[in-house]
DNA sequence: TACTAATTTCAGAAATTACTGAAACCACTG
DNA sequence: CAGTGGTTTCAGTAATTTCTGAAATTAGTA
């Protein structure tokens, strides 16, 4: 299948970020093929598209799916498997964020509460374990908020990220109601 | 210098884990060397511990330092250069959400932005466009949100984090708010 | 149950990335 | 300004990752 300039552009772009998300070239090449077909596309036609191994391909979906992010479907009459991106950007991104926080952070954070249990035995350590407990604390936190995040509604999480800079006015606001109701107290 | 176990192992997990987060094993050790550190530390100090050659631990400092996440000191007398993290971390955290965001997300929407200047030809690039002009607007408001973070007071940042789950709550709260307060209009 | 289309697996080749040691460079010191 | 301690650069090598093509497997069909 021919690609537009555009479109190849994007689908090429991928490709190079891949190696700086954590995933090779022909996985980048998919994803971005599957994000931007309108119908969904058999491991065949991504292929041919890309003019990479059709093994390539199927190591790639593989992959793929194993993150979530793409998903395959059977037509009706035919036998192959087609596959294509979830059709919502919001739960896209959901998806990548759990996703990461399984790969990046949980084996750490495992691995830091593990440590945390054994006493420290001398100065150095015990400056380590301090320092290691902070990073302990604040990987838990960002955990319990990716997990959180995963509970909202769209429409939560979209107003969420229309917030932006405001989400410290919140703060603000919620302490003078705060104040205001102790007072009434 | 010889590391006491759970230094060691802290070390080696993060050598490992490099490979996830986009650095080498070698830059992870040493990060998480100094993470740990009581002291600052010199390279040839870092290449002893960690039994690699002087010029890959030049490499790896050069490395943290573009990232921000190490920064060298001299001691008085000494002509060697200090390598040391920061002590805070939520500073660490703020830095590596900022770096993260220009490494992978900055380049990205780049090409969105560029593409999306241009009009769509045919029946799949104008659904390609679509889909692009999605994910530029999502990129663009989790790079907003990334902007509004580095702007935060650490007091701040630490209510954030804790309130986790909190927010959507606080969310409706405003709404209350908003009501009300329209009702007084 | 044999045949066929579609997919996956896997050993080896190709490409990429990481690491080393030697040489160049830099900056301070006497 | 020559000498020395410290650091960086870089070409070559080692290690790792990615990709391919052939063979094996799976699942549907006659």
């Amino acid at each position: 299948m021919e690609l537009s300039s555009s479109i190849q552009a994007f689908v090429l772009h991928f490709g190079e970020m891949g190696s700086r998300w954590g995933i090779n070239r022909t996985v980048g090449q998919i994803y971005a093929l599957l994000y931007l077909s309108e119908d969904p596309m058999n491991a065949e036609q991504i292929t041919e598209t890309l003019g990479v191994s059709r093994s390539n391909v199927s190591m790639g979906l593989k992959e793929l799916q194993s993150w979530r992010l793409v998903r395959s479907q059977h037509l009706p009459g035919d036998r192959r498997d087609y596959f294509s991106t979830p059709e919502d950007i919001l739960e896209i991104a959901l998806t990548l964020v759990e996703e990461r926080r399984k790969r990046e952070l949980d084996p750490t954070l495992t691995l830091l509460r593990q440590t945390l249990m054994e006493p420290a035995s001398d100065s150095a350590e015990k400056h380590a374990h301090e320092r290691m407990q902070q990073m302990c604390d604040l990987m838990e936190q960002v955990s319990v908020w990716s997990h959180d995040l995963q509970k909202l509604k769209p429409k939560e999480l979209q107003r969420l990220l229309m917030l932006g800079s405001a989400v410290p006015k919140l703060l603000q606001m919620k302490d003078k109601l705060s104040v205001v109701s102790k007072r009434k107290e």
